[in-house]
DNA sequence: ATAATTTGGTTTATAATCTAAACTACTTTA
DNA sequence: TAAAGTAGTTTAGATTATAAACCAAATTAT
């Protein structure tokens, strides 16, 4: 097994959090992310945004007692985008849960 | 569980591809493992360079039948730091694992 | 012999990315 | 009405990644 692309949109500390995060609750707004991920309120901003134009994530701007409020949901594109990083980063992570295929007598001696 | 920070000089797909590979063999070359992770020699040599500086990797450097030959081995504190990795990214993509303490009575209500 | 190609890399210039500081706009409180 | 707080966005500088260009020596072809 070859060491798959990791998603560059989601190899990103606070892209994965937010993602990861989403996954958990299904919603939620701008200041629980910010705290949960404690990110700086510009640079999440800057990410929610980047999720949002490719579509894993939905934004809807609203207003609650006079302010504005920024809620994030995942959508089932960033849901599969996800797990398809999941499964790639565990061929990083995880080599010993490598599937050995027994038949398979390609060498492994690199030197 | 808040999310680990990652650090950020295993946080590189080439440079997670190199330490995870070394893991696997202990000592490699530096054709094995551009071949394996299908890197630019330029790029493979840059990288290889941050990680000895860092400590992670030990660096030989001789010739084999009359051409340059790099080699490299993973050192005890890049294997820690590669433990600790894992440790952390499991945060991210594991949330399901996630301990949950029966005790703790803590809202899980963003909204 | 010597020119062209290959091996095994390194250096570096540019592009992409990240991040915190600065800013906007509005609301609440003193 | 001035100051401070809420809820973000914009952007400028720093960091990082990457491929192209380069280097030195060895091998092969002419």
């Amino acid at each position: 097994m070859a060491f798959k692309e990791l998603n560059p949109l989601l190899h990103s500390p606070l892209r994965l959090a937010i993602i990861s995060l989403l996954i958990g609750v299904k919603e939620a707004d701008f200041k629980y992310i910010k705290d949960a991920t404690e990110a700086t309120a510009g640079n999440l901003s800057v990410q929610i945004t980047k999720l949002k134009e490719a579509g894993y994530i939905e934004v809807e701007k609203k207003f609650q007692n006079n302010y504005p409020l920024t809620i994030c949901k995942i959508t089932k594109q960033g849901l599969n985008s996800f797990e398809s990083y999941v499964q790639a980063i565990q061929g990083y992570i995880a080599p010993e849960t490598e599937q050995t295929n027994e038949a398979d007598e390609t060498s492994f001696s690199p030197i």
